[in-house]
DNA sequence: TAACCGTGGTG
DNA sequence: TCACCAAGGTT
């Protein structure tokens, strides 16, 4: 093996002993590690998540919930709520079971990896990341960031996903069995911030000299083609009376699983939705929303309802929610868009 | 295996 | 402006 593959880890810990960022849910470099309960929670806010987008919300989870037992114990509704904006909606829900399977055993996490992949939400990276990073566990730790990295240091050029084998293997390879912890969040670091995906900064890098595709980094990892997302339109309906308005809570399953929303004519990532408003009665146009998920654009038309409304309007699973504390509803960000633009348009009346 | 699942930043 | 991307997991 060349001298210089031997050399990464010392060099990389080296480097991150002067350059790791300091953040809320990290230990540095050296000390003690973090709650177990903190590492966990941030691995899961983070997963396809950016650092900037997660800091928030971190502060706001362990402020209203200190500990597992605490978030074991909160209403769904409530983390749910709490989750709102961040996406990706399924991990509050595992979140949620992961606390109240951990509440369950006592309130303390396990700390090999293979128990800690078997709760809910925890998958190969987030396993081992807590595996090494809370509980000083070797484990390879690969995540969009190790791949990218690895991927150059060792010119691997097999196309995802195939290319993952040879990834993982050199992962393997360069991962310390001290300071695995450390050595993870390294790498994550300086992916980050010198080994990025669009413009490498491999003058700072202080693996350059062990990487065999410095001459042309932005070639790995080879990665397949992105589908095309398809363009979809649906409706969703403001229903006010007595400054509430009607909001429904989604199906536990599919899009914004598990999320207050306004009441929509069923639109999803397969077909439009059908127009048939929630109630019979007069509706006026008040303008689109544009917004895109992973996997498709969609142009949400949204409609208000302009005559008087019964007291129940609906056999579904719904509430009346005063207008004034909406942001406190936790909708998902498409339809605080559509509230927003309603709000909008009540105050030029 | 590959499709599904959010959002905000960025080059 | 817009396609790409991010500390992925589940089915």
């Amino acid at each position: 093996m060349d001298a210089s593959v031997q050399e990464i880890p010392e060099r990389l810990l080296g480097w991150y002993d002067n350059h790791a960022r300091s953040l809320p849910w990290r230990a540095p470099p050296g000390l003690p590690a973090p709650d177990p309960y903190r590492v966990w929670l941030s691995e899961v806010m983070l997963q396809q998540t950016t650092v900037a987008a997660v800091q928030a919300y971190f502060a706001k989870f362990t402020q209203r919930w200190p500990t597992v037992m605490d978030l074991a114990a909160a209403d769904d509704a409530d983390v749910m709520s709490a989750w709102a904006g961040l996406g990706y909606y399924a991990r509050a829900r595992n979140l949620l079971a992961c606390a109240r399977a951990i509440a369950a055993r006592g309130g303390a996490f396990p700390d090999t990896e293979a128990e800690l992949r078997a709760l809910p939400g925890l998958g190969d990276y987030t396993a081992a990341a807590v595996a090494a990073i809370a509980f000083g566990r070797r484990a390879v730790v690969i995540d969009a960031n190790v791949e990218r990295v690895v991927a150059r240091l060792f010119a691997i050029d097999t196309p995802l996903p195939a290319g993952r084998k040879a990834i993982r293997d050199a992962a393997d390879h360069i991962t310390p069995d001290d300071r695995s912890g450390d050595f993870a969040q390294a790498m994550m670091d300086l992916g980050s911030a010198i080994c990025t995906s669009r413009s490498p900064h491999c003058l700072l890098c202080p693996l350059s000299a062990a990487c065999r595709g410095k001459e042309a980094p932005e070639r790995y990892p080879v990665k397949p083609a992105k589908k095309a997302k398809p363009q979809r339109g649906g409706t969703a309906f403001w229903i006010e009376r007595d400054g509430e308005v009607w909001l429904m809570r989604r199906a536990d399953k599919g899009m914004l699983g598990g999320m207050r929303a306004l009441p929509d004519d069923g639109w999803n990532a397969r077909a439009d939705g059908n127009g048939e408003p929630p109630l019979a009665g007069e509706w006026q146009a008040a303008g689109q929303v544009e917004h895109t998920f992973t996997h498709f654009h969609l142009s949400l038309s949204l409609r208000l309802y302009s005559g008087s409304v019964h007291a129940r309007t609906a056999n579904d699973d719904g509430e009346w929610w005063p207008v004034t504390r909406l942001d406190e509803a936790g909708l998902p960000t498409l339809f605080a868009k559509a509230a927003r633009l309603a709000l909008a348009l009540r105050r030029d009346d």
